[in-house]
RNA sequence: GGAGUGGUAGCUCAAUUGGUUAGAGUACUAGCCUGUCACGCUAGGGGUUGCGGGUUCAAGUCCCGUCCAUUCCGCCA
């Protein structure tokens, strides 16, 4: 017999009643009645209840035992009286009677509960990772996001991609996020860093004839965390083609996402092809990049109304370039004033100078706004933003950006008070033409606005004559009920361009052949038009497993502060170490940290 | 770096207007219990109320500072 099992905890049914078995596992639950002892046995598979009785003489042993210590058990499967039959467990129509038992691994009193529901403070949770695992909803997750990554895998490789490995440890790329660094030994002063995406080497990958490129990628950006972005480090199913179109990129995204969601989702999916919206459509109706399209509420641009209108506020701020935003929302007619007043708080609180309306009653149009409006005025808004009696309009004006973003954060605010989300779906969309540049307030020049190797829409007559803020960039993302899962592009892959693009932007073409030497060089000698995109792959599996926190589908992540808690990282090394890599602390920062 | 929320037993939480010895469940220890399945019952141990200061006859409770956690903003090509 194995020295260990013979069966899992998760596959003794009736038909194995009379066999001798031999199970480990660990003590999950147990009810002590005095002459004779039940524990539930459990390991990955599932739970099985095992007997002891007193006549043992291991049975005084069995009742110390602690939970969540590991035993091994031998002894025979026998059906249990159909009054005791548990028809809520697999295994629940069996239990084995013990005849000899090994305590593999006794608890010590634990930190934090395995069973039940309750959670327990995260930083404990964290420090505890290996306990908080054998939790089941937490089991579960990393279960699934095994499951996700193998079919992302099977899909791929079936749809003619082939799957590759990059560098870990590479150079410092100077757009985008900040890095991590890795000091050298061997050249001193100078770093490593770790990708943040293998961005250039899948373009390189392409340039070297692959066509059809895919990998389970790991990024790091060293950037604050958000309960949507662990810190630290990331896996992107990332993707690039040979000889594409948007269009085709899309569809093959399609293709494998709409797969994954199709086979996983325990709600309804969108079928492809998945909506597409322009940026500037979404930036208008939805107020942001990422839309969440379960919210049935979309907002009108009212600008023009409001200039030839006798309100003063909104009509100026028009005249001075500001636009009004109009915020639809039906059946609201009846809340009572708390309701508005508590958006007006809100709209305040999140930068807005305030936040008119107007409600259509039986009677009348009610609301701040509505003695400046004519009744042929009011009579359009209702028809512009498709409202009747009992509906509502909120009004936020402000310069055309703000104005976006304060009415996008309104709406969904209004959206998720009201429970207007619609439940139990997703809804995917493309966003499409992104600006290729925007205006840097910070340091007044036109910059980049997503990423330096898309092409710009037009090419190089485009970058020649247009103004580079109106230029559109073959650039997408995938959005999934608010939840931005993906970025890519249609890469720009002709020198002459690139160095045009760059130059837009303020860079020499000494920049770009320093920066990005060996892409700039692959360039030139016979790049296919290629293309591609990065779904994230915790974001992916956030959704399918219906986490709200991407801690919750990672096994070992970090907290909020970039440290792993289990692991006590980042750690102090020696004096050595740091001699060998030529690398020394700043006094102050060790006074600093000898005082706390 | 900024803002919000929180911090009481190993864990989950309670404690009235500032007022007696800070309680309960769970876990832990000891005991009882012949069919439980979150078994039940009895008893016991377990507290610098995050930390420091202040107001007060009296502070878990009020004030100030600080630390930690978390959410959001900044940041994330």
């Amino acid at each position: 017999m194995h020295p260990y099992r013979t069966h899992t905890s998760g596959e003794l049914r009736k038909s194995h009643v009379g066999d001798v078995v031999r199970l480990s596992g660990w003590v999950f639950r147990r009810r002590d009645h005095g002459h004779f002892l039940f524990i539930d046995l459990r390991d990955h598979y599932g739970i099985t209840q095992i007997v002891f009785h007193p006549e043992r003489p291991f049975f005084d042993q069995a009742t110390h035992l602690r939970y969540e210590s590991v035993i091994t058990i031998t002894g025979k499967v026998i059906a249990r009286e159909p009054t005791t039959v548990n028809p809520n467990m697999p295994t629940g129509e069996i239990e084995v009677v013990v005849d000899e038992l090994t305590v593999q691994s006794m608890a010590e009193p634990l930190p934090i509960l395995v069973d039940g529901k309750e959670e327990s403070p995260e930083d404990l949770r964290l420090k505890y990772r290996f306990l908080d695992l054998r939790r089941d909803k937490l089991h579960k997750n990393i279960v699934l996001r095994q499951q996700v990554i193998s079919s992302l895998r099977r899909r791929m490789t079936e749809s003619g991609f082939m799957e590759f490995q990059t560098p870990i440890l590479t150079s410092s790329s100077p757009e985008g996020a900040r890095d991590y660094l890795v000091p050298s030994r061997i050249h001193p002063g100078r770093f490593y860093a770790l990708p943040q995406a293998p961005q250039q080497f899948k373009q390189l990958l392409m340039v070297a004839g692959f066509d059809r490129y895919f990998q389970i990628a790991p990024c790091f950006r060293d950037e604050d965390a958000r309960a949507d972005r662990s810190p630290g480090e990331f896996y992107q199913l990332d993707i690039e083609m040979s000889f594409v179109t948007q269009d085709d990129v899309f569809a093959a995204v399609e293709d494998v996402i709409g797969g994954l969601f199709q086979e996983f989702a325990k709600k309804k999916v969108d079928v492809t092809p998945f909506v597409r919206i322009t940026y500037a459509d979404s930036m208008l109706k939805y107020g942001n990049d990422k839309p969440d399209l379960r919210i049935p509420i979309e907002i009108r641009d009212v600008s023009q109304l409001f200039a030839a209108s006798e309100f003063q506020a909104f009509k100026s701020a028009v005249a001075g370039g500001g636009v009004v935003r109009a915020i639809p929302v039906k059946g609201v007619a009846d809340k009572p004033r708390s309701f508005f007043d508590k958006l007006v708080e809100f709209a305040q609180g999140i930068g807005s100078k305030g936040l008119a309306y107007l409600v259509w009653t039986p009677e009348t149009v009610k609301g701040p706004l509505a003695k400046f409006l004519k009744p042929e005025q009011l009579e359009e808004l209702k028809t512009q933003c498709g409202v009747g009696i009992g509906d509502a309009i909120f009004f936020v004006c402000d310069k055309k950006d703000a104005a976006a973003k304060l009415a996008g954060l309104i709406r969904v605010k209004i959206a998720k008070d009201l429970d207007l989300v619609e439940p139990d779906t997703f809804r995917f969309c493309w966003i499409v033409d992104f600006p290729m540049y925007e205006w840097d307030e910070e340091n007044k020049c036109i910059a980049f606005s997503h990423n330096p190797f898309s092409m710009p829409q037009g090419g190089m007559e485009a970058l020649m004559t247009k103004n580079p803020l109106e230029i559109n960039a073959f650039q997408y993302d995938l959005v999934c009920n608010g939840v931005e899962l993906s970025s890519g592009a249609i890469r720009n892959h002709i020198p002459e361009i690139m160095y045009k693009a760059f130059e837009v932007a303020g860079y020499g073409p000494e920049v770009v052949d320093r920066k990005f030497g060996g892409m700039i060089n692959a360039f030139k000698l016979g790049a296919p038009p290629h293309g591609g995109i990065a779904p994230g792959v915790d974001r992916m599996v956030m959704l399918l497993a219906d986490e709200s926190n991407i801690r919750e589908v990672i096994a070992f992540p970090m907290n909020q502060k970039a440290q792993d808690l289990m692991m006590n990282a980042p750690g102090e090394v020696s004096e050595k170490q740091l001699r060998e890599l030529h690398i020394h602390i700043d006094p102050k920062v060790l006074a600093a940290q000898s005082l706390g």
